[in-house]
DNA sequence: TTTGTTTTGACAAAAATAGTCAAATTAATT
DNA sequence: AATTAATTTGACTATTTTTGTCAAAACAAA
């Protein structure tokens, strides 16, 4: 269960990065990355990106890690996960053929 | 496809009540109540319970159907929803062990 | 102990969300 | 068609939440 924190800080770990220079890199505060990478804060989508693309990392992938603990944490203390999760799906497909003006 | 606003919106008027009186019932204002029911607003969690206990509806029941309007709305634009709500429900699930301390 | 790195927390700035109210629009009634 | 009633809209303010900044504290390594 890798969370987006996790995964940008053993990218660093591995590059032998140290926040400070990731922070310069990527023009964020060095104490905001090390609250990311322990996930006391969200990064908005933008950052994420810069750090895909920092790291070389699959945007995609990244965005879904990313976009997966938000929900995961709107929903953790709420009953019926699951079902709150299927109609949101349902919701989400089919918000989108509208949108797409189907 | 029911929005929370959908259902709201068919029991006051299966109840034939007017948004002047569900406004003054709830201490909502009325302007509100109608962004409500048209999804332009999104209530508060404790403003879903009061309406699940004005319009005796299953309080579980809505407030699925309120939270699964916000997670909708947070992915509808994304790549991969599958993916993003797969992995999401994993990590609140497992969250979810942590923090009942298993 | 000194030096380097990460984490913490207080604070300010900015952004997002919520509430209020009156006017505009729409619908129903006479 | 005119009047009355109901709903919707939008501008504005207030409140809450999120974000960024910075320095000091804590931790780790040399």
């Amino acid at each position: 269960m890798e969370t987006f924190g996790d995964i940008i800080k053993n990218e660093r770990e591995n590059k032998g990065l140290l926040l400070r220079q990731v922070a310069s890199a990527l023009e964020i505060d060095q104490a905001i990355v090390s609250k990311f990478e322990r996930g006391e804060r969200k990064p908005t989508k933008e950052q994420v990106e810069k750090f895909a693309e920092f790291y070389d990392l699959d945007k995609n992938k990244l965005i879904t890690s990313w976009l997966s603990d938000q929900i995961a944490n709107t929903i953790l203390y709420e009953e019926n996960i699951g079902e709150v999760l299927k109609v949101a799906e349902e919701k989400a497909i089919y918000l989108k053929t509208i949108h797409d003006g189907r």
